[in-house]
DNA sequence: TTGCTCCTCACGTCACGTGAGGTGGC
DNA sequence: TTGCTCCTCACGTCACGTGAGGTGGC
């Protein structure tokens, strides 16, 4: 005979709320053995317990219920790389947030915030190759990742030819939950077709103000700093922006970087 | 003349939406200049443009709006340590959960999880001074230390003397917003008046099993991984539960302790 | 006059906690 | 028969996003 509890006793044992139970239940995350089909009263099989405990200590690392839906039913090396990447994420977070809170702690104290030096320079006009999409910081990387391969791809079947650094146009705000049209641009030389969602545009001369940043400094949200800091100089010197801020890629692959390279410059134009 | 601008631009010079500064006029974190009382416009000034840059950054590191509320007027050092606190806090429990995740990745591959070495002893029966009170994660630490004092103050004016290692016993789960009931308890021998909410009790000789965890494994959530490790235990050796589990202090003062100090003993009482 | 911006509800998200009001089992 | 446990709504929390439906200003 197997051990049926109730919901309360399963409750106490693997320390998760009646409530809890009855939402991982109706997800269908951990599914009483039984239901009695008159009282609707659940009944747990002891051999659930273990599944409960997991849950729990996943929530406890921070793992969203759906996460934890793709990750419960692993086991052995796939249920190691599933775990390891989620933490990976929530290092990169993590060391981001901190960074942030330091440069906070500079900009509240008065600290003049010389932390990232701000230069100006002038930029030509170009023809640019372009793709733009509204992406979660989640899928940032990736669309960046991806659109930066299309449009070399496209670029190296065309009689055109790349000319200057890669950029990202942030058009919106793009934040946690938030989204914002987010623009590739490679700027190029020659002639080429437009085709599917790839377009052609000039992008002005402008003047802009920048500051590099490292790669560490360059992971949402450590990347907000540089921001501020080109905020804070448009106000010292009484200029307003002219335009949406972009990143201005140095180097062609990130994964290859340190954290203490320098992967891009972070710009803004400007007007009096 | 004062700049004004529209809650339109105030976003896109500040990145927050208009959903985001509407709200945080109703809360009265950021107020803008003037609202006109007909149409109910809001206008702000660009004076106020840093303020609601420091509050996008200090979202952005993870800060509740209730606490963005106390900080963000504060200058100099009380700002500084304002920050460092909340930050403080946010690496502890990153560091908890750090070592959650580690956790995790052994019991899901099948390493056996021999990460907690599990003993058994009796324990005799003992009468305790107690206090007891339903508490939060973040209550939990200085309930504790405010119970011992209290405890041992009340020990130390009376006809009785400690006897054995403080107690906190946990009658219900306790985690990131639930709260359960928890116990300090400080054995004694002698003879002690109870007085205010300081209760006295027999705590019952019971067989149990246990493990001793250092500074770093005794943050939440880190130590549920030596409560999981018991239940583990319980389940290979085919016993039960017989009471709630407890912590056992092997030190008086964690503030000297070092991470890798033993501290305490979890420990769990069992039947067959 | 036409867009564009702004306004105020109201509802959705996420992972539950907390009653309310009612019932089953010992 | 009396508590105790269990059940299902329904609403609250937090920090917004996303429409709906309506209006002001150029």
């Amino acid at each position: 005979m197997r051990e049926r509890m109730t919901i309360g006793e399963f409750s106490a044992r693997t320390r998760l709320s009646a409530k809890a139970l009855r939402l991982y239940d109706s997800l269908g995350l951990l599914v009483p053995a039984e239901v009695d089909p008159v009282t609707g009263y659940r009944m747990y099989d002891a051999g659930q317990l273990e599944r409960g405990r997991r849950i729990g200590l996943l929530r406890a690392v921070g793992m969203p219920l759906a996460r934890i839906g793709e990750v419960i039913d692993l086991t052995g090396p796939a249920a190691a790389e599933a775990i390891w990447r989620y933490w990976q994420h929530a290092e990169v977070e993590h060391a981001g947030r901190r960074s942030l809170a330091r440069y906070l702690e500079q900009i509240f104290t008065g600290g003049s915030g010389r932390m990232y030096e701000i230069n100006t320079r002038e930029t030509a006009e170009s023809k640019v190759l372009a793709i733009r999409r509204r992406v979660t910081i989640a899928e940032l990387s990736g669309f960046v990742a991806d659109s930066v391969a299309r449009l070399s791809g496209h670029l190296a079947g065309s009689a055109a030819v790349e000319d200057g650094p890669r950029l990202s146009i942030y058009h919106g705000p793009v934040n946690e939950d938030g989204d914002g049209p987010v623009e590739i641009c490679l700027p190029f030389k020659g002639s080429v077709e437009p085709v599917d969602d790839l377009t052609i545009r000039l992008e002005p001369a402008h003047r802009e103000a920048y500051t590099t940043v490292t790669k560490a400094q360059f992971e949402y949200p450590a990347i907000l700093q540089a921001y501020h800091a080109l905020q804070a100089w448009f106000s010292e010197h009484g200029v307003r922006s002219a335009g949406p801020p972009r990143e201005v890629h140095l180097v062609a692959d990130l994964g290859t970087a340190e954290d203490s390279d320098p992967v891009a410059d972070v710009a803004w134009p400007y007007a009096s």
